[in-house]
DNA sequence: TGAATTATTCACTCTTTGGTGAATTAAAGG
DNA sequence: CCTTTAATTCACCAAAGAGTGAATAATTCA
């Protein structure tokens, strides 16, 4: 009936809307290809937006790669807050921040592939951003909280640094995501399969108890 | 007295010193940048030698980036090997390997931006070469004999993988190291100091010889 | 409804970049 | 020596890539 031969489909407009494509088009372009690798023009497909759009919001790739670090901070944050550890006796949450490290970056692995992009870059995206800079994890100071605790009612051992603890149970997971490939190619064992990801968390979660507890 | 006038000077050829030196000059441009962004004209500068050359030798980009990965891994395995850890107290043994490992990503940097370079490429360089996989860690088999020794001598617990545990030595030195930029921004607290260094050494001997000493 | 503003598209450009064909020069072998 | 082979240089290209000026169309606001 209607009459659709000229096909005026105005185009609605959102800024709000474009720039959170972009930025998640630039995410997933980065996650896959790194800061050098990524392709603006690619990234314009992805979003199936106007490539001068990207300028006209982020300025240049840099600014561009910036703001989806600080994004994917932010959403880290985000969960983190949602854990709620102070509630939990020490060890539990101990054990829990383990478990959530390590599923959070299982679901996330483009955080991953794009802490190590900022890091070959000397972290300079992270230093000019002082909006990552101020998310400053408050998950060091209630980790410092949790281990005092857990001192105080004879459980752990003394003397943890929490940054230490807060970094090897970051790195335990990590490593063994970011790295799965060649580690699985030089085992000759998939690393990846349901097993070997239960057994790799079993064993985190007694190296990190082991240590933190008394005994 | 010599007629320097037309500086005759003829050049000496020699394929395996251009060979190395392209190599070592490569390596130092994909360590800085990265495979996608290492530029091929740069390693040819820092070489100082001809671009045309380096397709002599490597046919291309990824054949060339293949090549560093597989030389940088002889040179950790050689070092591996020196260790002689079969020669030590198991404890003493799990404690050296640690040391290593801290050690050896410290003084080659090089090696972690590589490794790193290598994963986002899904290791496709290493599963394309024979070298590499047959590099397959011996070390592994001796860390299993190693464990089994201090398992039966009742100092070590029992039940201990040697992948898991050589992932996670591996882990807890290249997380710190690789990710130190952005570790050190977001923790407000520069992580390379002399101290905050050996700090991290004593921290990580703790949590591992912590999980596989019985007790 | 019309003017001002903001979002979006179009059409380019200037460089850089991986890569190559062919010439040239040194070393090796007879 | 002289010829063959291997190492090195030269000049070049086509494609890609980051980035931009200016036109245009939707929205906002008076």
């Amino acid at each position: 009936m209607s009459d659709q031969k000229s096909l005026p489909i105005t185009k609605t407009r959102d800024a709000e809307r474009s720039r959170a494509i972009i930025l998640n088009a630039a995410l997933e372009e980065f996650a896959l290809f790194g800061l050098g690798g990524a392709r603006i023009d690619r990234i314009a497909e992805r979003s199936k937006l106007n490539k001068r759009l990207i300028y006209y919001y982020f300025t240049d790739k840099d600014q561009l790669f910036q703001a989806v670090l600080e994004s994917a901070y932010e959403q880290i944050r985000e969960s983190e807050k949602k854990l709620n550890l102070q509630a939990l006796p020490p060890s539990a949450a101990i054990r829990t921040l383990v478990e959530f490290t390590w599923n959070y970056y299982l679901a996330h692995p483009e955080f991953l592939t794009l802490l190590n992009s900022a890091n070959l870059h000397k972290a300079r995206h992270i230093q000019d951003s002082p909006n990552v800079r101020a998310l400053n994890s408050p998950l060091i100071e209630l980790l410092g909280q949790i281990l005092e605790k857990g001192r105080l009612s004879g459980e752990f051992r003394g003397g943890i640094d929490p940054v230490q603890l807060y970094v090897s149970i970051a790195a335990l997971s990590y490593f063994y995501l970011s790295n799965n490939s060649s580690l699985s190619a030089i085992f000759g064992r998939d690393l990846m399969t349901p097993k070997a990801k239960s057994e790799r968390l079993s064993h985190m979660c007694e190296v990190i108890l082991g240590y933190v507890l008394r005994n």
